[in-house]
RNA sequence: GCCGAGGUGGCGAAAUUGGCAGACGCGAGAGACUUAAAAUCUCUUGGUGGCUAAUCCACUAUGCGGGUUCGACUCCCGCCCUCGGCACCA
């Protein structure tokens, strides 16, 4: 036996495999999705490591349980990193990102990572951006993609558009100058229109209850009604939404979003300079200015009022910029005395506050001067003609009736979704297939053109105007218009970093097929995804941009069912071993090539899978890794002394808790069971993914077995077998070089627990008395679940129990056969 | 504010149709081996206390306060705190 040296076993089995096993024909698939990263310029980092082994280790047993499964890996590489750097260094973001590729690949191999290699994705390769293009053509010419023009973020001191993204806390990510808005025109994604589905298709997958919850969030869906008021003295009807129409009798006012087109047509000559003034100054401000909480509202009156017909009242018309213009109809009607913001907006320009809702404990009065009541879900309706004395959700449900009935409102649903901002005016992404032709507007390029291919430039810093540097590319924008012949303009947009990766696991199934983006029956073999697993990071946009696209590509007919991954499970943080995110500046990273280097890659892989549940924040520990080390050479040195005689059964084998005498059979037996166990435990854990506890099942085992003076080579194989997939690299070497094996590990059997050898032969019922422990008694299983009376006179017999017992009166006893007595006295 | 997840030893954590709280690992302490150290191996380790010192006993302990139950980390009600997401969305 030499020592364990991982680095020389780990390059030497580095050289020599590239296999991985072919599945049996008709054998059943599994698909596991890990997502693929960026690939920047520093290299893989500990979280990627984590990832990526929680997988690995998922598909290498299912490999060995003879699924066909697809575990492909690729990159995500278009983005603002790289262009960053071309900026920086002129250097090619093509070149750039083949560099990292490269790296980032050859890294994943030395973990171990298993990977289908041969289905590399790259989402800047021409060959996969075709595919994304077309994606957005059939888009295109199915009415889900338009040109409008949008304000979009700016930065006035780099002078480039910027995305939603690329706005922090309301600053430039790059430079921390204050974004600012401007109105340019913006290729958008109908994803509305999907909105529906999106929302109710969740029913259908297996994701965690927080990302569902979170999908559902952003979309934002909510029922109701569109209010028509007239307007006095108008033939004008202005629309509001609301949810909560069973507070209507309390509207007081309405406020209009300075964008609404309605706005100056309602002013009056009196109030129309400050309507405009105001209008304009709204314009000016930030996003973030406008939306900033705890700000003190602003509005201003418009001169004319709307008649609320359930009162006969009229409510002034104001306009104020903390109503959103996209949000609803626009225009929002106050219930001051039921709505926090309402409330403060009528509190600052004294507008008349309505109760009409009160507490049903409701004795006390409510104070509206201090604040307004707004738990009406809990409370009852007054003030409100034939609404009162209900409660505000059977009031809600009336009014919408009456109104319905009246003609005076409609149901509706709202969405807080909004459709997709889909360009942007950088370099480093899919061009946007359009071609803008002065006679017929906006023409698709012919899909026999595609790919549209991005032209290498020298200089990658946006222009003056905003425009993609693209625009500076004369010969490249210059083209023809596939419709009418004549002179035209290509599109300089290009698409944002959340295309490519919205179908790149449609790609994995069929990576190099030039006619579609794939073969149909590939797909219809493959997907959905059996197991999605990534960050928290993509919780909201990704999943749903990538379920849109899925389902527009199902009506279609390009792709197979209405939802693309069937389940998602999202993976924790590792943070420093400061418990503070690892970051340069904190000087607290650990990269996984430090520890590759020290322990090699086996420790690194179990000691990430063995600090926790994956899916929680934890922080790095080096005495961990120490831990996981020393494990690993116990193992080791266990392994090498297979010996084929017999147990060698010692006299405190198995530790003190031992039930039976101590025979040679009785130590078999004992391992026996506690193999078959170990087999049950570490095969369900990794299902579900609780790697923690397979390994501490798989330490348990060595425990057991190095009580032994002997071990047959059978517990080893298993022992060797069962950390496979946790530990690829010592396990082949160790069936190779002490257990005598001579193909690969990683192409066995998955071990089968026999259920039967499970069976304890000695089961240990607790005794309690008023619920505490007294005591235990160990009899056969068949006694345990057998005669009540036979274990309740066993159990009084036992010392403890009998003194405590003595001179009480038994009430009762509670049996629960084969697991515990309780007597209540 | 709304939505979601969580709170268990000195530390990372186990334990769920309610049934021996703390598996496994780290750290710490003691011992064996060694000239010594490292490595390795063995034992102890939630807290407090006890005695007839036995691998025993009692009390106490899973964020706080109640409740249901023979029995609660687990279920119910009310709070507190931490983390994550969304947030003037009508």
């Amino acid at each position: 036996m030499t020592n364990y040296h991982p680095g020389e076993i780990e390059s030497k089995w580095l050289k020599k495999w590239r296999l991985i096993p072919k599945a049996a024909k008709g054998a059943k698939k599994f698909y596991a999705l890990v997502e693929f990263p960026y690939p920047s310029g520093s290299g893989l980092h500990m979280g990627h490591a984590f990832t990526m082994t929680i997988l690995d280790i998922l598909a290498r047993k299912k490999r060995l349980e003879g699924f066909n499964v697809l575990y492909p890996m690729g990159w995500d590489a278009f983005g603002l990193p790289t262009e960053n750097y071309a900026i920086k260094t002129g250097i090619q973001p093509a070149e750039a990102t083949a560099q990292n590729t490269k790296r980032f690949k050859k890294q994943m191999q030395r973990l171990g990572l298993a990977y289908n290699w041969e289905r590399e994705v790259n989402t800047s390769d021409p060959d996969y951006y075709r595919w994304t293009q077309w994606i957005f053509l059939q888009l295109f010419k199915h009415g889900l993609a338009y040109k409008k023009q949008m304000p979009v973020g700016w930065c006035p001191s780099c002078k480039v558009i910027l995305a939603n993204e690329e706005i922090v806390d309301g600053q430039c990510e790059r430079c921390g100058a204050q974004a600012k808005r401007r109105l340019q025109s913006q290729w958008l994604l109908r994803i509305t229109a999907y909105a529906d589905r999106l929302v109710d298709d969740l029913d259908e997958v297996d994701y965690p209850d927080y990302v569902k919850a979170s999908q559902k969030n952003w979309i934002g869906r909510t029922q109701g009604v569109v209010i028509d008021y007239p307007v006095v003295g108008k033939s004008t009807l202005i629309s509001c939404y609301s949810t909560r129409p069973d507070t209507n009798f309390g509207a007081t006012f309405v406020v209009m979003a300075p964008e609404h087109p309605l706005v100056l047509p309602l002013t009056s000559e009196k109030q129309r300079e400050a309507v405009k003034k105001y209008i304009k100054r709204s314009q000016s401000k930030s996003e973030l200015e406008r939306t900033e909480l705890g700000k003190q509202k602003t509005g201003v009156f418009t001169g004319s009022y709307a008649l609320n017909r359930l009162t006969g009242k009229k409510m002034p018309i104001w306009v104020a910029d903390f109503v959103v213009a996209t949000a609803g109809t626009g225009i929002v009607v106050g219930v001051p005395a039921h709505d926090e913001r309402d409330w403060q907006f009528a509190q600052k320009y004294d507008l008349k506050i309505m109760p009409v809702v009160k507490p049903l404990d409701g004795e006390k009065e409510w104070d509206f001067a201090k604040a307004p009541f707004t738990d009406i879900d809990h409370a009852v309706v007054f003030n409100s003609d034939f609404l009162d004395g209900l409660p505000a959700l059977q009031a809600k449900e009336k009014i919408i009736d009456y109104l319905v009935g009246k003609g005076w409102g409609r149901r509706a649903t709202n969405y807080h979704l909004r459709d997709w901002i889909f360009s942007r005016q950088h370099y480093w992404g899919e061009p946007i297939p359009m071609i803008s032709c002065k006679k017929c507007g906006w023409q698709p390029v012919d899909e026999k053109d595609l790919p549209v291919k991005l032209p290498k430039i020298k200089k990658y810093q946006p222009t003056d105007t905003g425009e993609s540097p693209l625009a500076n590319v004369k010969d490249w924008i210059k083209t023809t218009c596939p419709k009418c012949g004549g002179p035209a303009r290509r599109e300089t947009d290009t698409m944002p970093n959340w295309a490519g990766s919205s179908w790149y696991f449609l790609r994995y199934t069929d990576p190099h097929n030039g006619e579609a983006l794939a073969d149909p029956a590939r797909l219809r073999d493959w997907l959905p995804v059996d197991l999605y697993l990534g960050g928290a990071e993509h919780t909201t946009l990704h999943l749903l941009y990538s379920r849109f696209w899925y389902k527009f590509l199902n009506d279609i007919q390009a792709v197979p069912g209405q939802e693309p991954y069937a389940a998602r499970r999202q993976h924790g943080v590792i943070l420093g071993e400061d418990g503070e995110k690892m970051s340069k500046s904190r000087g607290n990273v650990v990269t996984p090539d430090d520890v590759v280097q020290k322990f090699g890659a086996d420790t690194l892989r179990l000691y990430l899978m063995f600090m926790g549940p994956y899916e929680q924040t934890m922080p790095w520990s080096s005495r961990g890794v120490e831990g996981i080390w020393r494990f690993l050479n116990r193992v080791w040195r266990l392994v090498y002394s297979a010996d084929e005689t017999d147990l060698g059964c010692a006299e405190h084998s198995l530790g003190r808790r031992l039930d039976e005498p101590l025979t040679l059979r009785g130590c078999e037996r004992q391992l026996d069971r506690l193999m078959h166990q170990t087999i049950k435990k570490v095969s369900e854990d990794i299902e579900a993914l609780k790697h923690n506890t397979a390994i501490a099942a798989i330490m348990e085992y060595t425990n057991g077995m190095m009580a032994h003076k002997k071990i047959p080579a059978k517990y080893l194989e298993i022992l060797v077998l069962l950390l496979s997939p946790f530990a690829p690299f010592m396990t082949e070497e160790l069936w190779h070089e002490a257990l005598g094996k001579k193909t690969s590990i990683h192409q066995q059997a998955w071990p089968k627990y026999d259920a039967n050898l499970l069976k304890q032969e000695q089961v240990t019922i607790v005794v309690q008395i008023n619920g505490k422990v007294r005591g235990q008694i160990i009899v056969r299983p068949a006694e345990a679940k057998g005669s009540q009376l036979q274990i309740e006179s066993l159990a009084k017999k036992q010392p403890n129990v009998a003194h405590h017992l003595a001179g009480k009166k038994i009430a009762k006893v509670v049996f629960v056969p084969g697991k515990l007595i309780n007597f209540v006295v």
